[in-house]
DNA sequence: ATTTTATGTCAGCCATATTGACTTATTTAC
DNA sequence: GTAAATAAGTCAATATGGCTGACATAAAAT
């Protein structure tokens, strides 16, 4: 029992916790992204077209800029996937009223449907997972993942509720 | 008050709840992977790269076949990758023992050199994480991972002590 | 009137994944 | 001991989703 407590043992302890946790966001990433895959491949989009359509979904009326924020990709790489989108009638673009230069982004009906059938998994997923570990651990959850959360990113994760009517970001 | 308890509010703070776990799981993983990159780089090595040094380290001596399998790519897939850290002695192969097919992984000198310089910042990371929330907190967000990721997958996630000498999987 | 901003587009490049077909050693099974 | 299965590797073609750089247009801000 000496050696169950020794610095070594406590060091080796501590690098195999934080290996997992290195794994275990591997791993809960992979098996989390890989299940709307499948329905995607039906309408030949990708999975920067699911996160389009999500974030979109999320906050409706959302400007370019903040979705590019948000995505942290280039304008570039939004245009192929964003512009398939609008084309196929899943986002509709309307100009900003204040500003016109904007075009702000909402689902169709169509891309609510699509939306709702993306995401359904994944929100059982996590139903689940959160069901089964309870609330407590839920919290603990939601308390170092957001420790993990770049400081800039964390005000998108309110405690409680979040203000209504206008989305996160400066739109 | 009432509305506070209602069915609907409930409902909403469920969908949000939901929805946030997703964002979180997108955003950690988003900025837990891009400290890495800078330094890969240097190395004109991508995160493929990455997730082989990183996993061949924490399994010295693992099988092709296992390494595939932990990855979740194809051979073709890795063979580009595995090719160049063989070539540019990152890592090296020898022969199984008692199958003479297998050609076993582990990093060199250069190797491990490497993976400590990439994988020190996730470390740092995760460390910080637990610490600010505490031993409780880590073991609520150890249950909800463990929850999100595949059944088929959490073996790889021991409670406490993993054996040792040989790795996981079969070999 | 000039500059800045929001958005979009063209062109080319790179990394990483896929499928399919085929090869070579070696081990296992009959 | 031969046949089948397995571990690993390779060649070729393709898709996806990033990137940079350069340039265009309209609207807002100075």
């Amino acid at each position: 029992m000496a050696d169950i407590k020794s610095g070594v043992n406590l060091l080796f302890l501590r690098e195999e916790e934080l290996r997992q946790g290195i794994e275990m966001l591997f791993f809960a990433y992979r098996d989390f992204t890989a299940e709307p895959d499948v329905i995607l491949a039906d309408y030949g989009f990708g999975r920067a077209h699911h996160r389009v359509i999500y974030f979109v979904g999320r906050s409706p009326g959302i400007t370019v800029s903040d979705l590019l924020a948000t995505l942290g990709i280039t304008k570039q790489s939004l245009s192929r996937v964003l512009s398939q989108l609008v084309a196929e009638g899943f986002i509709i673009q309307t100009p900003g009223l204040r500003d016109r230069r904007q075009r702000l982004l909402e689902l169709t009906g169509k891309g609510v449907a699509l939306e709702r059938q993306l995401t359904e998994e994944q929100r059982q997923r996590i139903a689940r997972a959160y069901r089964e570990a309870g609330a407590e651990a839920v919290q603990g959850f939601r308390k170092v993942m957001l420790g993990l959360i770049d400081e800039k990113d964390r005000a998108r994760f309110p405690q409680r509720l979040p203000a209504r009517g206008l989305p996160r970001g400066r739109s």
